[in-house]
DNA sequence: AGAATGACAGGAA
DNA sequence: GTTCCTGCCATTC
């Protein structure tokens, strides 16, 4: 048996551009009405662990179009502190897409990935 | 090179 | 439910 070393960084392959498009492609894909925690998103862009890296790219981005107040953190709140402007902003545009906020935070249904129900039925 | 810093995550207490 | 702590990754001193 050859060893499957952890893929961990198995990341090598793909440029930092191509990164941040699949990362940006990632976000878009989020409905109107729905959120994603910052892993989810970076998990389908095809880069797990790099929940920060999205932030970082959210942080920078200038975007106007780009629909970043559907990315909480993994535990549905919102990442900004609760006083500032743009937790504010956040909190609103997501309300205005029917999106249920209570204290800053959503209630994220909780993974119903296959795993579980594979294994527990 | 080493330390500090983030729009983070997950598990422990 | 909460807070605290450690691990993480990329960037910036």
């Amino acid at each position: 048996m050859i060893r499957a070393r952890p893929i961990a960084k198995a990341r090598g392959n793909m440029t930092p551009m191509d990164a941040h498009e699949r990362i940006l492609r990632a976000i878009r894909a989020i409905q109107q009405g729905e959120v994603a925690s910052y892993g989810d998103v970076a998990r389908r862009a095809g880069l797990p662990g790099r929940a920060r890296m999205v932030a970082q790219l959210l942080s920078r981005n200038d975007d106007i179009d780009l629909p970043w107040h559907r990315v909480l953190r993994s535990d549905g709140r919102i990442a900004f502190p609760a006083d500032s402007p743009s937790h504010a902003e956040q909190c609103a545009r997501l309300r205005a897409e029917g999106v249920d906020v209570r204290e800053g935070r959503v209630r994220m249904h909780p993974r119903e990935n296959g795993l579980d129900h594979a294994i527990w039925g």
